[in-house]
DNA sequence: TATGAATGAGAATTCATTCAT
DNA sequence: CATGAATGAATTCTCATTCAT
């Protein structure tokens, strides 16, 4: 058992090793990585990769798993510090969700991939996982909310929470570009859609909120 | 003066007839269809579809551009025949909205594979085309909005209905899944993720502008 | 038969238009450009090419045609000039040849591509065109030769010149880089091949020569 | 360590056959087959070859080196067997020479594409390591020539077997005929050029070394 | 367990040439 | 004669995944 218990730590470690890597090169190229220079970057053999994850995706959602789990945890002091009902709630929460947001690093760009990429080949379970420990994650915040700003009906909290992610990936992957565009954003006509992303989420956040409090 | 250069209009419907064979594909597969299905499914040859398009990602910006095009055609009479301020527009600014987006077919994937996916291989100029058509539709759809209910300041109804268009967009990504996913959404922790997008779509844009009106 | 004549003429002029447009390109990229960018080049459609050269490469070899033709024609007073027999032959006309060939433009590149590239897709007509046309320039200039130097026996002067081209063309292929390749010929190891084209003509013709008149 | 890692030997083994095979189909087709076609001949798969190669270039440029390597090597024994000075090195030299050249196989077709076609797409590495065998070869070669005939000054050795190599290979150009031509050789205006290589390629040798000797 | 060699499906794009008008 | 739209053959290279050792 203890061998066992050590195996288990030692397999833990390289796929966290593994996960680093993989992160590291996805931030640097701003594309998925291939297994074989994600494998190297660990220092592991290009096979050994599918000893731990059983494909490419496996990879990226459980990057994706940790981060959410990240920012569920983040989110529950927020969520408790809230004030009981009333206006400045709107305000509190959006302001200290954006700051929670700009901490998560390549979140936003990985969750929006999850879509259009990931899910594309990707075995069920992996994806179970993920998408539970998404329901899940906000199911729970959306009590706390609910417990603590008085918010109502039960489940309106799940659903604030739920519109609020929507509402961040939504505008995350509207005025995000790829560096090769970037460019584009100086011209006069498109003006209207170079926007600092941090203080455009704080103020859209801050508004559904409103709008959900009344 | 050359005598059998197309005219405008059969370049146009050569251009159209290979537009509506790429929906078509992109529907049935829920992936980017290779360029030589797209041309089998147009009637044409392969080499044919690079007279009227530059690579591939170009046919799907163009679609993508088309769908925009008939969403703010649809938009205009919308707002105009919202009522001035008061609590009354946004509830019916969401209905009309989610009708709106129910009829604009798949304009909601086509737009979530934009970032992720087009942008990867495409010139810059049908970007820049695209890019702007979005960011004046919004631009035109703002100014008309805050005439017609007084929204103020001005530039406020413009970011509104960038709002919208992020909430309507991360929302979809949300809540859809690809057809092998779909069972997932039975389990009963998965539960809180299966909604009803139209239905979901219509509370949350309500909730976002009886925020923004406060 | 005026309006015949004129017909030719412009014929032939159109054919010279698209000479010099294939030549220009050829010259501005160092590889044989599409057809479609001649005929623009040249101010015609891309089917029009058709109507005056049969393939591509038809185009190239009548260049080389052209080119061999107008350095056999600049090569009869050099032999003209030469002194009858003895030391002084070798040199003379190595400087000479030397300065022909500079001034013979893109010839060499061209004749480099014609076993290479351009025999590999040609109607078996203008490459014998192009054939006899360059074993008569040298049958001819080799009688001139023998006849002013007196170089012996019959035959001599042919194969001497053949001896002459032979040697211009694969010391060009020698000495030659592509443009990306020129900063290779910076680095020490390659210094025995980073030599001035013109002066080892020179010198490798010289040598030749001498070595034919004894 | 890898426990199954190739070793040395049976990676260039593998090389080998790549390679071998790619010369055959070379010799039989006359031009650069399809990489696809040279893993079949291989008995491997197509992607296995761009684990020894990185471009189908870098195949032929290969080939190159091997064969001039082989060559120098015969060179060697050559160059050390010519007399001292006087009349009868050119004459010893071509013959040996013409031999060496005779036993070389594909060296000159493969040598004359190498401007025109294999530098269009090879990583440069290859290229440096080509030319390099090549400059040294003939430096090499220069060096033992001038030792064993008292050619001089220094540098004229390797000067020498520059325009040697340059005589061969344009000879070689200017008397090879793709198949499909070989017939235009007996039409009675192109007799000029329907000359022997072998015999051809000994008296332009004898030639340019008995004027190099003066 | 780890390795890494081998696999082979997969797809975009170019461009010479034809031919209906 | 001229046009230029249409054709479709042709080929490279990448990379996720497997599996013998």
């Amino acid at each position: 058992m203890a061998r066992n218990a050590l195996s288990e730590d030692e397999r833990e470690s390289r796929r966290q090793i593994l996960l680093e890597a993989a992160h590291r090169l996805y931030r640097e190229r701003g594309v998925l990585p291939p297994v074989a220079d994600i494998a190297t970057a660990a220092g592991l053999a290009k096979g050994t990769v599918y000893l731990y994850f059983r494909t490419k995706e496996e990879i990226f959602v459980a990057l994706l798993e940790d981060g959410f789990a990240r920012l569920f945890a983040a989110l529950g002091p927020v969520l408790d510090g809230l004030p009981r009902g009333g206006a400045a709630v709107a305000a509190q929460f959006a302001r200290h969700f954006g700051q929670l947001v700009a901490a998560s690093g390549d979140l936003l760009p990985l969750a929006a991939l999850a879509n259009a990429v990931l899910e594309q080949n990707l075995p069920v379970e992996p994806m179970r996982r993920f998408k539970t420990a998404l329901a899940q994650g906000i199911a729970a915040a959306g009590a706390r909310l609910e417990a603590h700003t008085g918010l109502a009906p039960a489940g309106s909290g799940e659903t604030l929470l739920l519109h609020t992610y929507a509402l961040t990936l939504g505008l995350w992957q509207a005025l995000s570009y790829p560096a090769a565009l970037k460019i584009l954003l100086k011209e006069p006509e498109l003006r209207g859609l170079d926007r600092d992303f941090a203080n455009e989420l704080e103020n859209a956040i801050a508004a559904l909120w409103r709008g959900a409090f009344h």
